[in-house]
Parts: structure tokens; sequence; C-alpha cells
DNA sequence: ACCTTCTATCGATAAACGTCTATTTATAAT
DNA sequence: ATTATAAATAGACGTTTATCGATAGAAGGT
């Protein structure tokens, strides 16, 4: 590493670097998208309530009023969701209901235990 | 829930829930601000560079390199992780250096393993 | 067939974001 | 003092985002 050199070099560059992404770009990029699709408050308070609920699924109507947000916004966070692979959609009837993408959240977990400090 | 007593119901309503947030408004904010953060493929890339470094911190010159981004961009990203409490900065001479916070790594890594399916 | 209820989609708007170039500030070396 | 280097800040620009009201579609009950 050039900066321990600093000294010895007559210019005083900084950055030789090792220059690897020591991340493939591809999972950088998933990893985001999903963490896009999280990164916000009601989204959070989405899962939190899927998740405390009995049978670990939630309709629409069930959140407009927790959330003081309207139909229409929530089925858009939602929608997003859904296509991040962080929750999964039935419809049953009328109603569509939305839980947990297990395999998806274990993926999430697995990147913050593994990237370790 | 009233999804289930539909059939004898006059009005076929769908939500009385219990309509409890079920995760402080607080912790939310917090935690999304920390997402936020993140969700970005740069980012997680110059996390990753973090922990493959040898002291387990960068300075700026070591990442326009590798991301492939102009210098304002990359302390741009860095200042945003800083102020969301994922990074720690420490200026030493010219450099300033940037390493992980861990415990802000740590209440991430909880909030994915506490929040279980 | 009609009405009601639940959800999705459309279109709009204001805010936030990622990125750049240009400039300024801070620190060190000559 | 002057020069050189590292990093931060300012300003600009195009894109994405969260949100809403209005509307459309889908399914069930009468």
């Amino acid at each position: 590493m050039s900066r321990i050199l600093t000294l010895s070099s007559q210019v005083q560059a900084c950055c030789p670097t090792n220059a690897e992404p020591a991340i493939a770009r591809e999972t950088a990029s998933e990893i985001s998208g999903m963490l896009k699709a999280l990164a916000d408050p009601n989204r959070l308070q989405i899962l939190a309530i899927i998740s405390s609920s009995e049978d670990q699924e939630v309709c629409v109507c069930d959140l407009t009023e927790p959330l003081n947000l309207t139909q229409p916004t929530v089925s858009h966070h939602l929608a997003k969701m859904v296509s991040a692979g962080i929750l999964e959609k039935q419809k049953r009837g009328t109603w569509s209901w939305y839980r947990l993408n297990s395999s998806a959240w274990q993926e999430l977990a697995g990147f913050f235990q593994f990237t370790k400090v």
C-alpha cells in the first residue's frame, strides 16, 4: 500500500490499489435491489405487521389503517416488495394475501452475517 | 379477524384490525435510514472493499478506481453512510479514513435475525 | 344483471437521489 | 510563500421515488 511508503516516494501518490471489486457486481445489484425495496419505514412496518400476524400474512386492507396510508400507496409498497422478491403474493377470492419470501429473507440475513465487521 | 366472519356479517367489511404498529415508528425510521444508505450497488462494494482490506479501512482515493466513480461521488457515498451511522470517519493528515461502525452493523444483523420468517 | 368490496393501474406532483464538473478547504512538502 | 495532493462542498441535471386522487378490473352476494 503506497500510503505507507509515502515518505520514501518522491511523488506522494495515494493509491496504486489492488483495484479488485471484492464482490461481484451482480451480487451487489441483487442485494441492493432487495435493500432498496426495504429501505422505507412504512415497508418495515408492513413486515413487522406480517410477522406479528396470526397467519403470517396480510391483505392490503389490513395495512391502510395502521400505516395511515391510502390503499393505492399500500398496494404500491407491496408490489415493490414482491417484485424485489421479498414478499410473495397469493390471490384468494377478492383478497390478495402477502407473506414473506423466506428464502429471500435468509439471503439477506446471510449477507449481514457473512459480511462481518 | 373479520375476514373469517365475512359470511355472518351483513356488511362484509374487511378489516377491523388490531391496528397496532407492531414496531416503534422510531425504530423503523432508524433502521430504514441505515438500509437506505446501503441500498446501492456502489455502496455495497465500498463495504466489501473495506472488509477485504488489510486494515479494515479505506480512504476515498482507494475507491474511485475500482468503482469507476469520480472523487466527489465517492465522497458523497461515504458521507451518506457516515451520516446514517454505518461508517465512521477519522481524519489523519490529508487522508480521511473510513471504517465500519460495528455496533450499527450488529444492529442491522440483529434486525434480520430477530425479524424471523 | 346489478351493486358492493378489494385491489391494481394511471397520471400527476414534489422530494430525494446519483452523478458529474468546478471550486474550495485542509494538510503537507519544498 | 508556493506548490501539490486529498477531500469536501456547491451547483446542476436527469432519474427515481413516495404519495395522492381518480379510475378500472375482478370477484362475490343479492
